[in-house]
DNA sequence: AACATTGTTCGTATTTTTGCGAACGAGTTT
DNA sequence: AAACTCGTTCGCAAAAATACGAACAATGTT
């Protein structure tokens, strides 16, 4: 064991990690990623939890950069965070890149 | 609300999210990713915690399917579990590819 | 057999996460 | 102003995650 830290890349992608490790995260993310209508409602329609457990969710989200929020009185309408989403794509696709995984390698 | 449970896609992709939600287990994948050499040892001194924490970690890793553990005395040998890593790659990539962002669409 | 090396497991403490109902606040409608 | 809708925040409880040192087991070496 060192004394090193980690690099920003490895925290920013633990961190979209993080926001996506949960499934009523990922239902969300998905309902947000194919809809129109993406009000709170509709989103708690979706889902099997209270409405608190949806809006802690969304918070979670939020805070993670994955998406955010707009009041339209008397809802609040969600979207997915287009720049933030991009990188966590990229990220995610640099990460598995990254393993040849070919026969001899580190796998194998 | 209603009493829908979630996809096994969503509790899969979820589930590996989950187990690259802290920057130590990035860091341990990306080492593995690279590294023929892949023994504890040399995975711990690439990170700042304690070996039990490390541990603890790659029995993290291990049961959500991500590596996979061999003994070879006196030292152990952790891989990248390739069958569930090219898995996991499609989930995340089909998951990010489901959002067009375009436009006028959910996400402005 | 005693010792050294390697990594896991145990026991513990702290923090974070998950979940819910109740209460609340913001804004609309009556 | 009173009532209603929509969603957040509060307060709480239970569970899980994070981290460490100490103890342990398994193997190899002296």
């Amino acid at each position: 064991m060192n004394s090193k830290s980690y690099l920003p890349d490895q925290e920013r992608l633990a961190r979209f990690a993080k926001a996506m490790g949960h499934p009523a995260r990922i239902a969300i993310l998905q309902f947000l990623a194919q809809q129109d209508t993406c009000y709170f409602g509709d989103i708690h329609e979706e889902l099997p939890i209270a409405k608190a457990t949806v809006s802690q969710h969304l918070k979670e989200l939020k805070e993670a950069g994955l998406i955010q929020g707009e009041v339209e009185p008397p809802k609040v309408k969600y979207c997915i965070h287009r720049a933030n989403w991009q990188l966590a794509r990229r990220l995610f696709a640099d990460f598995f890149a990254a393993c040849p995984c070919k026969p001899g390698g580190c796998c194998g």
